[in-house]
DNA sequence: AGCAAATTTGCGGAGACCCGCAAACGTGTT
DNA sequence: AACACGTTTGCGGGTCTCCGCAAATTTGCT
């Protein structure tokens, strides 16, 4: 069994390492990497089968390590190790985990106890093993009542970014109107109602489309660094509007 | 010498109580804390002198917790301990850091051996100890050029909030139109320049307004966090209004 | 005091946004 | 086929936002 831990804090990377040789029987190697690069890097140099991935790492996420992994390797079995539940994260995660493979997903905040039942778990008994806690975000993020859809999803990224409504449209090939629309259901979704506030004397209090970043941001939908990934994404869009 | 430590993670607050059992030998109580609230009573309850912090907690902020230190007891010194170098927590810290008061800041990514210095060079030497890095935000913040003015910051976070302008103009006392030239200002500030993106032939790509937050996000000038607290002062604000 | 820079304000218009109403779709279910 | 549900689209109007111009005011510094 060869393991890459990928993990930027060195605290937390030593402990791992730690653990990981305390519960790992079976373990041969075991390569660290302290960043996204590296840690990709360190995944082609050589043979591994097993991988844990902290999420929040410089440069490169865990789950973009993740998807490249995983399109090379498909039976690559990960754990990923975080410190929130971001569900941008898990959205992104349960959007490139292939069928065939085996993953866990645990809190840096858990007891020792579960981390090692999580390493055991997944990578000698090849089973998922998913914190509560995430996959209770995980299962609202899939029902259609309380969570974003696919699209509306879209939208607030769209949105986050700083885009028009009209670029919206052209990005996402529908009409103008239809991006209003969209944006129209994000807005109920995330609990915009027009009355909700008592507005004042002075008019309404809030800005329907920065309110809705703001809800957005204070529920964990979205944060700063999947934004960053995604501008990356639109410029890459715009330039080749461009030609 | 009294030391009260307060630190979320778990590897971190231990490691950080090793090391500053080696570090400092006057040192006669050590008492620990898992978040904001925990570290306000225990320094209630007892008599520190010197305070360790995290900034990112839950529930309180460091920043907010070192607020509520010194407005009992200005002369304790504090080391602020974090992960990033956000220029929120940057801005909160200096303004409400007396005159009398010793202070640090360092980051965790530092080596051992730096943060051995500050502690020594706070508690002991009493002199203030801040990490290159941050002391390169803290200059930007306060430049006029390149750094953003206090009501222009003022604006970005009613902004960020997802307040009209008719609301961010009557909460901060000044016209309408006196909010939306601080709005303009800030959005010069931030590099929003009007012909910045070669707008495509479906019209302006960028939203001012949402692009503003964007890029006051992925800049690090604002991060969640510091906006889950600016809601709640909103919220007071708001419920003042109504009566 | 005196000057420069920053800030505030009014006016006004072009454009963007929000959204109710109503009519097409598409998909999957019964 | 009939039906429900989600999504898309057009239209239209009311509101909000953005910003150039110009003048009044405050602030900071010498």
């Amino acid at each position: 069994m060869r393991l890459l831990i990928a993990e930027d804090d060195k605290l937390h990377r030593s402990f791992l390492e730690g653990v990981s040789r305390d519960t790992l029987p079976e373990l041969d190697e075991l390569i660290t990497a302290a960043d996204g690069e590296d840690a990709i890097a360190a995944f082609g140099a050589s043979d591994f089968d097993s991988v844990v991935l902290d999420l929040q790492m410089p440069k490169v996420t865990g789950v973009e390590v993740a998807k490249s992994i995983w399109a090379r390797k498909p039976h690559t079995k990960i754990l990923f190790w975080s410190n929130y539940t971001e569900e941008a994260y898990i959205r992104g995660i349960t959007k490139i985990v292939p069928p065939e493979a085996v993953y866990g997903y645990i809190l840096k905040s858990a007891p020792e106890e579960q981390l090692k039942l999580a390493l055991q778990g997944v990578f000698i008994a090849e089973q998922c093993v998913i914190d509560r806690e995430v996959r209770s975000v995980q299962q609202r993020a899939g029902d259609r009542l309380s969570g974003l859809s696919e699209l509306e999803f879209e939208a607030l990224v769209d949105l986050c970014l700083g885009l028009t409504d009209k670029a919206i449209a052209a990005r996402r090939h529908v009409s103008l109107r239809g991006a209003q629309s969209r944006l129209q259901h994000l807005y109920q979704k995330l609990g915009l109602e027009k009355g909700d506030l008592p507005a004042g004397p002075w008019g309404p209090s809030f800005n329907s489309r920065t309110r809705a970043i703001s809800l957005a941001l204070s529920q964990g939908i979205l944060n700063a660094d999947a934004l960053r990934r995604e501008e990356k994404n639109l410029q890459d869009w715009l330039s080749s509007q461009g030609e």
